[in-house]
DNA sequence: AAAGATACATAAGACTTCGATGTATTTGCA
DNA sequence: TGCAAATACATCGAAGTCTTATGTATCTTT
């Protein structure tokens, strides 16, 4: 199963820099594949949308970036700013509480694992 | 708080069905109340938003519609269709195993209520 | 030698929601 | 009694986010 697109908008920001706070550093196609294997294909993160995001991440102070070439191949590593750490830990916790919202909304039965 | 509205994004549709399944029939003004109340506020759903999105629900067939008067004022009532109460199903069932990929995700720690 | 994976990036279009605006009635309170 | 606030519908332009398609180029595997 893939979740339907709209599921996921409004989270890819999120995903992405709570990613880049628990790894040092990350390249784009490797936080693609990353969320693949972490989510079990179910969020595929297209390019047309990480690339974006991530310049946007950029712009605003979240993240800072560093070039390396791979052979003849570049290869361009995000890594979080202290604006991004906080950044971070403001979104997990707003979604947090959205998803504790929702599933009383909803009438989810939490399953304890 | 109020959660930013991207967050809201993609799961209007799953609230409002959702609502509909579980009260027998609603009007739009209601809709917005109760999403208001359940939610202490966090969740408001703006008319601009709502109106188009019973409309698509109705003309998708997930919804029926009947309108009423009170005293000179219209009130145009939902009601889930056979349809809808199946969307309702899916929908439900695909945020629950969303809700439970993002909370491994982001390493939310659950709270157990 | 070719296909598929790796790796970056942009851009047009679609879709959803917001915020503003509009109309009209009813209720509450000062 | 008069006025503000709440009730109740609705539309529309603008904004934001993501999809799909496209483009370039390198590396790996068969």
């Amino acid at each position: 199963m893939i979740y339907s697109s709209e599921l996921i908008k409004g989270t890819l920001k999120t995903i992405v820099l709570k990613l880049l706070s628990t790894h040092t550093k990350m390249y784009g196609y490797e936080i693609t594949q990353k969320v693949k294997e972490l989510t079990l294909d179910k969020i595929q993160i297209t390019e047309g949308a990480l690339y974006p995001t991530l310049h946007a991440l950029e712009s605003e102070g979240l993240v800072t970036t560093e070039t390396e070439y791979i052979g003849k191949r570049m290869r361009k590593y995000y890594s979080i700013s202290p604006a991004g750490t906080v950044k971070t830990n403001e979104k997990v916790t707003e979604f947090a509480d959205f998803l504790n919202t929702m599933t009383f909304l909803l009438d989810i039965k939490t399953t304890t694992a």
